[in-house]
RNA sequence: GGGCGAUUAGCUCAAUGGUAGAGCGCCUCGUUUACACCGAGGAUGUCACAGGUUCAAAUCCUGUAUCGCCCA
């Protein structure tokens, strides 16, 4: 390898890596392959995304465990796709005919589905693109679309098997109706928003009640009032009995008889305890109205304008027609008061239109018995949620779970595999495309118009992707996979869906393990979002910095489950560390003289130097706490964890150290500590691997480690050591002396002793048994001090004043000519009263019957030791103020 | 209205009943042959508030406040 830049430059490395896994197929998991699997399915991105930092996050999790799964020996597979998105992408293609003049009545059905595949083709690509920039390990063979014929094939087998099962049926119902996208929606698909509007308590006309002109009702969309069919009480509210017998209620404007009712759901202690009841614009209307049996009106159109029913305001504008009511309603004096109303207003989940409410003719799923199966299979914790608090959300939603509405007015979908026959009428559900009808063959059949939702489609992926309904081999060894990465905001429209889908049709759970990460905001807080415009492009995240960066710093900064902030100089850390590592490696490069750097694994302990020893302990705590967290999902603890190994642990002290090895003569050390750093990369690289895959491979080869395995996706997953290769008293032992070390620099700081210059020092040795320790360690203490000279003196005694700090190895002397001894008095001052500080309070404790009584054994022997040695320290001090003094 | 989460250093987060830590930022010093995308040193806390449990509370319990999310 040439000699390495001094600054990692990855731009060509990352498309090199990249390009060479994809020529190898080395993201390829075959069944056959056998082994033990592990599989994830992606949660396919809509396919007119583009990248943004949550899909970065959600994916680079993905591919982390995915990773970490592979080199750990299991046969890995990550599934990718994008589902077709419906109504997002028939908005997108229908915006570009838009601005050709057309709309997509003026094509025709089947042409506008050719110009959406067509679009597809084109843009389609976008986000699978971005994915693989950003590294994504996914087993590109198997990347699957909802649209495709063999998914769409199950959605057609689900949707029968449903169907002749009864737990599919078409209705009249409430649902939410987008007047833009001009279709109905999902309860998941209309988003809640709080909304500063206004209640208006209106006056209806009553007549034929002594004493009685008007009732006040309560609206906040006073221009449903006219598809209003009657007034309601509660059946206990006496004040209204006059009314209810034999009161005649006239609605407004248009003059029309109410009823009256007296039905439970109206709260009297709300506004006047009177409501008005309008079937066809309000679910809770809608059960009064069947109830009671009142007409249902519709005062609209599919496009959010009044309808015909609307009398005089027909043609109008929703919101336009709610002006003019109110104007009209004023001027006829029936406007009792308007007051500010905060209320949650259904937005449509795609273009945000306020979503209109409405009695309309839709397909459902009943869901009470498919839900049963799902909310056993996490009550019983077979699917367990992380972070767990989603369990109660998920089965709180699986309790009180709703029919779900699957029909959708637009024809970029599988359109709804139910067809009638005009000739006897006949209703049937069938996959293919049946010529005749099934009951009495006659030929003039046709299929319904509408097209399922997308969710339809993509609650099925687990298996799908997996060749369902076919039963073949991919099925049986990758079902049930193992993790779901996902955001919580899915959690409703995909995670418990495919719960369900799998136990209804596989027969068991699709997955066992949910993990549920926070949403991406910038840095004060605001989700990412195009239309505030705080949005930081990944992709040129990874322009700037590099994909290792973005992922590396992404997953440094999101604690488990929580939400994560970010601004643009956040992605400076996985540069940084980038950098460094690439740093040390050409540093043990320029050690090397020439040999390959070869897996080297120590034998025994026998030649190893008590720095070898304690970097080797280090390494396998770091091992060790990678699995861990890894297993645990805490990504972040994950990539602090190496974080600190490789910079603190290795860099700072094991290359520091090595240095004086270097520059001696002796080979074997030499040998030996280029052994060491060699192990300790290798095994970094590999742990660092799943979050920064190309500076990892690039380093993997360049250095050589590809003689054990061609490429480090595939390299073995360190193992926690077995065999004893250091002396746990050894590694306490160097602890201790990085302490006195950094003691010693503190010395040498507040004395203001300038960097380069060397100065002498003395250690009076704490005890007999760390004297030949230190001698040991006489090059490495001196060499990190810059000593000029370092004694070891069990018996010294200052003969003149001398800057001194007490360190867990012995007291640490600095000469220095002229001591400034009020400066030094000040500074054993304060650690004394630090000492008598801590002191009083162990021996509070200590005095204190009940904590010597109930408290732990070890607690205790924990403080009396405490006790010693701050008892110690304080001799130690008040002996060193008297020599400061002498 | 119901539920969930958060509140610890300037910022982002750890600490899972036993002496409050890290990264970034900040201040001082330094370009000594891995790295200034760096090194050495330093400063910074009423653990949101109020009660309670405990020998011992950032941690457990109750309540309050503020912010955020989900559901109605």
């Amino acid at each position: 390898m040439a000699e390495l830049p001094k600054h990692y430059d990855p731009k060509a490395i990352e498309e090199k890596w990249y390009t060479w896994w994809l020529e190898h197929n080395s993201f390829h998991s075959d069944a056959s392959r056998g082994g033990a699997p592990y599989c994830i399915v992606i949660p396919p991105p809509n396919v007119t995304g583009i990248l943004h930092m949550g899909h970065a996050l959600n994916n680079t999790i993905q591919d982390v465990l995915t990773r970490w799964q592979r080199m750990c020996g299991r046969n890995a597979v990550w599934v990718p796709g994008t589902d077709h998105a419906g109504i997002a992408t028939q908005n997108v293609v229908e915006r570009a005919l838009k601005k050709e003049g057309q709309g997509r009545r003026d094509l025709g059905r089947e042409k506008f589905v050719e110009r959406v595949w067509q679009w597809r083709q084109e843009y389609g690509g976008t986000i699978i693109r971005q994915l693989k920039k950003l590294g994504s390990s996914c087993d590109w063979q198997r990347e699957h679309f909802t649209m495709d014929a063999d998914l769409s094939d199950a959605v057609a087998e689900v949707f029968v098997r449903l169907y002749n099962k009864g737990l599919i049926y078409r209705g009249k119902y409430i649902i939410n109706w987008c007047p833009r996208c001009q279709t109905a929606l999902s309860d998941e698909e209309s988003e809640h928003k709080d909304t500063a509007g206004k209640l208006y308590h209106l006056r209806y006309p009553v007549s034929g009640v002594p004493g009685r002109t008007h009732v006040v009702v309560a609206t906040t969309r006073p221009e449903t009032m006219l598809g209003d069919t009657a007034v309601a009480v509660h059946p206990n509210d006496d004040r209204y009995r006059d009314l209810r017998a034999g009161g005649k209620v006239t609605l407004p404007l248009l003059n029309r008889e109410l009823k009256v009712i007296a039905d439970d759901y109206v709260d009297p202690k709300f506004g006047t305890g009177v409501v008005k009841v309008t079937p066809a614009h309000d679910p809770n209307d809608f059960a009064m109205g069947q109830r009671h049996s009142l007409p249902s009106i519709d005062v609209m159109t599919d496009d959010g304008q009044m309808g015909s029913e609307a009398g005089p305001y027909a043609g109008m504008d929703r919101f336009a027609c709610r002006k003019k009511i109110l104007a009209d309603l004023a001027a006829a004096g029936l406007i009792e008061k308007i007051e500010d109303h905060q209320h949650a207003v259904g937005h449509c989940y795609r273009c945000h239109t306020v979503v209109e409410p409405r009695l309309s003719p839709q397909w459902f799923v009943r869901m009470k018995p498919l839900a049963a199966p799902a909310l056993t299979a996490v009550v019983e914790g077979r699917i367990k949620f992380t972070p767990d608090r989603w369990t109660k959300v998920y089965t709180e939603w699986m309790e009180n779970i709703r029919d779900w509405c699957i029909s959708r007015q637009i024809w970029w979908g599988h359109r709804i595999p139910v067809f009638y026959c005009d000739a006897c009428g006949h209703q049937w559900a069938a996959k293919g495309q049946p010529k005749t009808c099934a009951k009495c063959d006659a030929a003039n059949i046709r299929q319904d118009e509408d097209v399922l939702d997308t969710w339809f489609s993509s609650w099925l992926w687990p298996f799908s992707v997996f060749g369902w309904p076919q039963q073949n081999a991919d099925l049986k060894f990758y079902y049930p996979t193992h993790t779901l990465v996902t955001a919580s905001e899915i959690l409703f429209f995909w995670v418990a869906r495919m719960v369900m889908a799998g136990c209804e049709f596989m027969g068991g759970i699709p997955f066992r393990e949910v993990y549920i990460h926070g949403t991406v905001r910038d840095d004060v807080g605001r989700k990412m979002s195009k239309s505030l415009g705080n949005s930081i492009d990944p992709v040129q995240i990874i322009e700037k910095y590099s994909a290792d960066a973005l992922r590396f710093s992404l997953i440094m900064l999101t604690a488990t489950g929580q939400d994560v902030y970010v601004n643009e100089e956040k992605f400076e850390i996985g540069r940084n560390f980038g950098t460094k590592i690439w740093n040390a490696a050409r540093f043990m490069q320029m050690q090397a003289a020439g040999s390959t750097g070869e897996l080297w694994t120590p034998a025994s302990a026998a030649p190893l130097s008590s720095d070898d020893q304690h970097i080797l302990a280090k390494l396998n705590e770091c091992i060790a706490a990678c699995d861990d967290n890894l297993a645990k999902f805490r990504f972040n603890d994950y990539a602090k964890t190496i974080y600190e190994f490789m910079w603190h642990q290795f860099c700072d002290w094991y290359v520091e150290y090595s240095k004086q090895v270097f520059y001696s003569d002796d080979a074997a050390r030499k040998a030996t500590v280029l052994g060491v750093m060699h192990h300790c990369l290798s095994s970094a690289l590999r742990l660092l691997h799943p979050l920064m895959p190309f500076l990892t491979e690039e380093l993997w080869r360049g250095m050589g480690y590809n003689t054990a395995s061609e490429t480090i996706l595939t390299a073995p997953w360190p193992k926690a050591a077995t065999t004893a290769l250091w002396d746990a008293a050894v590694v306490a032992h160097v602890e201790a002396r990085h302490e006195l070390i950094g003691l010693g620099r503190t010395l040498r700081a507040d004395n203001g002793i300038a960097p380069g210059q060397k100065v002498d020092f003395v250690i009076k040795p704490v005890s007999a048994a760390v004297v030949p320790r230190l001698e040991a360690d006489r090059v490495n203490v001196m060499t990190l001090l810059k000593a000029g000279n370092l004694t070891v003196d069990a018996a010294f005694a200052p003969t003149q004043a001398m800057p001194s700090t007490l360190t867990p190895l012995g007291t640490l002397y600095m000469s220095l000519g002229v001591v400034d001894v009020a400066a030094e008095h000040e500074k054993l001052t304060k650690q004394l009263a630090e000492v008598d500080r801590n002191l009083a309070g162990v021996q509070a404790k200590l005095s204190n019957e009940n904590f010597v009584g109930r408290a732990p054994a070890a607690v205790v022997e924990t403080q009396r030791k405490l006790l010693a040695e701050l008892t110690e320290k304080r001799t130690k001090l008040a002996h060193l103020m008297e020599l400061l003094q002498g």
